[in-house]
DNA sequence: TTCGCCGGAATGAACGTTCATTCCGCAAAT
DNA sequence: ATTTGCGGAATGAACGTTCATTCCGGCGAA
């Protein structure tokens, strides 16, 4: 949808070139940073001239921009995987708590670039997102929380509050695990969830 | 105790430009993180010229880094005043959260300044640490949650998660206040400590 | 041959740091 | 009391480096 959207000549000539520049992108952000990751770099790891990345991106500041969102997407579709829509509200909240702590171990590329992008002068006018974003499905979180106000499942608590307390020991030891202070498995990953959840619930 | 240290010459012509620029250095990166933070911007914010920086830090990195440490020892201060040493350790505990969390929410700027020094080349070095580095004082809280596990009364978790658990959304919820998404009363802050509480103790 | 994408050298802006110079306040000299 | 000389802190223009972005010669495809 940019410079040059869909025309053949560039499905001859670039296949999937500006994937390979996103996928550099992250790469070399996520282990280097943001200080790190000059265009040349980048384009060094994409293996192409430093010239191309601009005839697929407007800017850098558009190509990081791309890449988080391209980022977002990538997580927010894992959460639907096998949701339980049916099951009891714990149970709910526990899988998705789970299936978001799994991504972001498996994925520490995805994880690194994401706390990249939050501190940084691109990531303030996201702030107001969640780690998923305030729109699409971070609509999925919010809504299980407020389920469980509505229903008294939970702590009257401000939504605010509530989102720090459920998600924010799940960024916090991903962040370890991603250090490498701890090895988390599937049942370190159930019982952090389940944690969370007495912390919430009433 | 550097370039000069205390002759009568120096306190009538540099009383205390070194916390001026300090002070001035905290102002700027809080405001505008290290991206918008030029020795340049620094010294107009500290009412000195570019070179005088020089004169009272060796390097920028230097100044970065002695400003990181004093405001650690600032908050690690704030967090044995009134502790009370011999209650219970629930008791002990949720002082220690409130006192972190009123200190962090009360001092908008030395939290901002620690956010964007641990998402930087400057604090790559010190990920070791917790919120207030590994040494003295978060062997406070380390010793809150040992005794914790020694004791049975916190769930059975590695040092690890369970730091995650406990200060993990008090940094969540720290953020929200200093980003305006809710104003952090004591009966807030008490609430939020408490469900902290809640996710660990068995 | 022609067309247009590609690469990487060229460009200019921004930054940290340096250094020759200025400025200031004290004290010795008168 | 006034003048003069001096030490060293303060200054900011200048330098070298780094980076994002541009530009153009070359080369492969048709």
């Amino acid at each position: 949808m940019n410079v040059h959207s869909a025309n053949i000549g560039d499905l001859v000539t670039a296949p999937g070139k500006r994937e390979e520049i996103l996928r550099a992108a992250l790469e070399v952000i996520a282990a280097q940073g943001f200080h790190g990751a000059p265009i040349a770099a980048i384009a060094e790891q994409a293996g192409v001239g430093a010239g191309t990345i601009y005839r697929y991106f407007e800017n850098k500041d558009v190509l990081i921009r791309e890449l988080f969102q391209e980022i977002r997407q990538r997580i927010c579709a894992g959460l639907w995987e096998d949701y339980p829509a049916e099951a009891e509200l714990p149970v709910r909240f526990t899988h998705l708590g789970a299936a978001l702590l799994r991504h972001l171990i498996s994925n520490p590329r995805d994880f690194q670039y994401l706390e990249q992008f939050h501190n940084s002068p691109y990531g303030v006018e996201f702030r107001r997102d969640r780690i998923l974003g305030k729109g699409e499905d971070s609509d999925l979180c919010r809504g299980l929380l407020e389920e469980g106000l509505a229903r008294q499942l939970v702590k009257e608590l401000p939504l605010v509050v509530l989102f720090a307390l459920a998600f924010g020991p799940i960024i916090a030891v991903a962040r370890d695990h991603n250090l490498g202070f701890i090895e988390l498995d599937e049942g370190l990953i159930k019982a952090t969830v389940q944690a969370c959840w007495d912390g919430i619930r009433k």
